[in-house]
DNA sequence: TTGTAGGCGTTATCAG
DNA sequence: CTGATAACGCCTACAA
């Protein structure tokens, strides 16, 4: 089957190509029964808009590019689905790029970026520097900055929604300070270090108002497995702190199993909190404890921003920055209020 | 910054536009210190070729459409990782399309693919129709569906990388009965009921090969919560199967938990396997068993297919259909050999 | 080895 | 209301 174009919808129904871009961009000007003779010839030959050509007219592709790092898949799938969606309502195609070690660096991503003409850009915060935001904004390419606050905001006309992770952790230990407990412990995440160094400030900014110095920023592999192993291991010879702190449920999860094992019992000798939640923590058992974030909510939120500075940017000029806010959820790691 | 085109390069080195798009495309009739003079240009001026421009001049957009049900995406994180490694690697772009009940239907995916003149398609065996193949069939798109096979395959020229649920399931129940085990459950999955078919397929035909008749093929509500109430309630009256077949961690970890509560021993009383695999049945206690599916595989594996058939389909005509292995993980929710 | 000109499929601007 | 025609940015014979 040939590729049919707009030509020959032109032909079959005996009018310029121009009448038939006409009826295909709802122009109004065209009158009802070669419209309809227009529509039947689009029918009939099953043609469909080359939306390549029009993205060369129109210097306008309607897509808009995600990036994210490839191991984040899993968990930002929320925040997807809040992006997709709202993108489809406003018709825009999406162009996934993601990042990986190994494969594909960020700059590799930013070249096929820039070549594809997209529209816009959301970018995840997790993997790139203030110098390749740069780039893009070189090439005049509006971006939202998804998931924590961009720390250091050099470029301008760049969209953020963020969750303020460095309040999060800074009102959390408060809260425990105020209980009276003072040994706390904060588990890296590898996988988001800049959402784990915002927690980080949160802690030691709490401890420093309190003339103490924070010292348990616990690092050790990613698995859960050498997570469990390590864990296991450290509690032969020492005790688990008052209060651990993990990013992620996996990372809760093999505290929790390590404590198990070695006879500590949660709430009452140590408590724990994953800061993002999953479904998972309420099939432990205990259930663990976590912050509530609309995930889904701060995709769809994140490219309706973008859509909007894509219309209209003066519109939006000083509501760029949104911030999403999060409720802690009592569970049976913690000890209630 | 005015968008520097392949005329603004060909003033700055003073050749013509041909020889900067010879330079682009690395053809190698070019003299070597006009080559150079040309990316000394290109770097000048920051110019990035027009994939859109390429894309029309050359009827091929290097971009493949992926197709996926959105409540699927953190399921299938792997295999994404796998089909984005190897489309790096092709140089191929990569545009997601979701489906979800309300907001976009298969159809209006479709639509978009052929619009877009992609130069093929991933599609997730989870939700499409024959019929929606064919469409995409008749515009000439080469694509794989991945995940499991392709039920009655109507459609030619589509390749197909699967793991065979039926026979998994077959095998799976006629090994349970070798043991004496015939009491046996298989839990609905709603999220992929063409795999949940083939699986109780699979399942039926083993009871038929033995004279019997298989009942007990169990459906609630999708969630954890709902699992884990029905199954609590059901506990009141009923004794759980011998066996019981999941097909995702959560249901298995519901039984799990809900047999837990009704003092049912694991795997003494009942036997538990989780069909996919997940990191979290390993975290459980008891551990669940489960199979063990080369994911990350499976999408590369699927990429390489479709750029070979996009590259020279004749190469690959009788190879369309590969068939993915698997491996049970004895884990403690069930009794070993 | 390099340049010229036609074409890829649409949209938009002008006339009519 | 409709029809030519010039962009849009690039590639590729064909010529030189």
């Amino acid at each position: 089957m040939k590729r049919i174009t707009i030509y020959d919808v032109a032909k079959e129904a005996d009018v310029s190509l121009a009448t038939v871009s006409r009826v295909i961009n709802d122009s109004n000007v065209v009158r009802e029964d070669t419209r309809i003779r227009v529509q039947e010839a689009i029918e009939k030959l099953g043609y469909k808009p080359n939306a390549i050509a029009q993205g060369l007219a129109l210097s306008k592709t309607t897509t808009i590019s995600i990036v994210m790092s490839e191991k984040l898949f899993a968990y930002n799938a929320k925040i997807l689905n809040g992006l997709m969606d709202v993108a489809k309502i406003y018709n825009y195609n999406i162009m996934l790029h993601t990042t990986s070690k190994g494969i594909s660096k960020m700059q590799d991503v930013i070249e096929s970026i820039i070549k594809s003409r997209v529209d816009g850009v959301i970018l995840f915060n997790d993997n790139f520097s203030e110098e390749e935001l740069e780039v893009l904004h070189l090439y005049q390419i509006p971006m939202v900055v998804v998931g924590s606050k961009i720390e250091d905001k050099k470029v301008g006309n760049v969209g953020n929604v963020y969750v303020d992770f460095e309040k999060l952790a800074y009102e959390l230990v408060n809260e425990y300070f105020e209980k009276g407990i003072t040994d706390i412990s904060l588990v890296e995440d590898k996988l988001n270090l800049s959402m784990m160094s915002q927690l980080r400030h949160g802690v030691e900014r709490a401890f420093k108002e309190k003339g103490m110095e924070f010292k348990k920023y616990v690092s050790y592999d990613e698995t859960y497995r050498s997570s469990y192993d390590f864990l296991s291991e450290y509690f032969k010879t020492h005790k688990p702190s008052e209060l651990v702190i993990t990013f992620r449920d996996s990372q809760a999860i093999a505290f929790l199993n390590a404590c198990n094992e070695a006879h500590y019992q949660i709430p009452q000798d140590t408590q724990v909190i994953s800061i993002l939640d999953d479904k998972y923590l309420r099939m432990m058992r205990p259930t663990i404890s976590s912050f509530n974030f609309p995930d889904y909510d701060m995709g769809a939120i994140a490219m309706r921003l973008l859509t909007k500075m894509l219309v209209n940017d003066d519109e939006v000029k000083d509501n760029k920055d949104i911030e999403i806010g999060y409720t802690f959820i009592q569970r049976q790691t913690t000890q209630p209020e």
